[in-house]
DNA sequence: CAATAGAATAGAATGATTCTAATATATATT
DNA sequence: AATATATATTAGAATCATTCTATTCTATTG
């Protein structure tokens, strides 16, 4: 069982309830159960289908349209972050900050890779009218099945 | 009307055959005809439903299941490249380069950036066992609706 | 030119996501 | 605190892109 400090046991919907404000959402029983499931702890990559399994498989009453709009007005409110890796394969990200990703669509699994990590230089324009609004960088992995290789020869 | 050289139009499948056979794929009417297509004239991004109108346009006889099964097997064979930017959007890149994106999503538009244009470090090494297979840059654009905010002050 | 391996086809099936219309709940108003 | 209203939730239907299936067709091989 994870370990969840006492700190957080006591209080466990002032940060969910915090966030909810900040997008100015209202704080229902759902969208209290599933901010929770988001944010508390570590940053995780995940998809409607997998959030919406983890809420009830933690008792919480939500279906999965509750799962998605949830997820969409989040995104839509800078509480998270979409990550499109491959088609159909469409990630949301608890980590807002600026920064990107490894990913092995073989075991389709994505890892971050934090802004200072990469440097980057854009030298062209945008097109005129637009502006820069973010920039992804997806590292595309393989498995390196060295002895397969080594042993054709 | 788009101007096509005198040297394409006498051999109008000269081309598109030796694709398929550096792919080694059968050379079918469908996959010829699409491949002229793909590759006649400048580099293009395309998805498999407007490959499929255009085909039906031109008077080709061919189902979106074969369209579908060739733009696959075709980036298979690495005559395509498939291009990922936006949930439920994936397109197919008819320049096979090393290059980057800019996408906007408000007129789901997609625009060539040369490998040249973006200079890209990546510090940290891939997880063990795995290998860089390629790197993803897309450059999500905004319009800038410059009048309208304008407006409220 | 017959045999056969591979390809094309229509339509069904799948999977992810969004929509719809009914019901329930949170907030604002009295 | 009760009511009104605006907004959320829900189950299930609908949609969209894509893949699968089983049959028919065609390009290559001998």
């Amino acid at each position: 069982m994870k370990y969840i400090p006492t700190k957080i046991r006591n209080r466990p919907y002032t940060d969910a309830l915090r966030r909810l404000k900040e997008g100015k959402l209202r704080p229902t029983k759902q969208r209290l159960a599933l901010s929770k499931l988001l944010f508390e702890g570590e940053d995780r990559h995940l998809t409607a289908e997998s959030l919406y399994e983890e809420a009830c498989s933690f008792g919480i009453k939500v279906s999965l349209a509750t799962v998605y709009n949830t997820l969409n007005q989040f995104t839509e409110a800078g509480l998270l972050r979409e990550v499109v890796v491959a088609p159909g394969r469409s990630y949301f990200d608890t980590n807002t900050h600026h920064h990107h990703h490894f990913y092995c669509k073989e075991d389709d699994n994505l890892k971050d890779i934090s802004e200072d990590q990469i440097s980057l230089t854009i030298l062209p324009d945008p097109p005129a009218d637009m502006l820069i609004d973010r920039v992804s960088v997806v590292v595309h992995l393989k498995r390196n099945h060295k002895s397969d290789d080594d042993n054709n020869y």
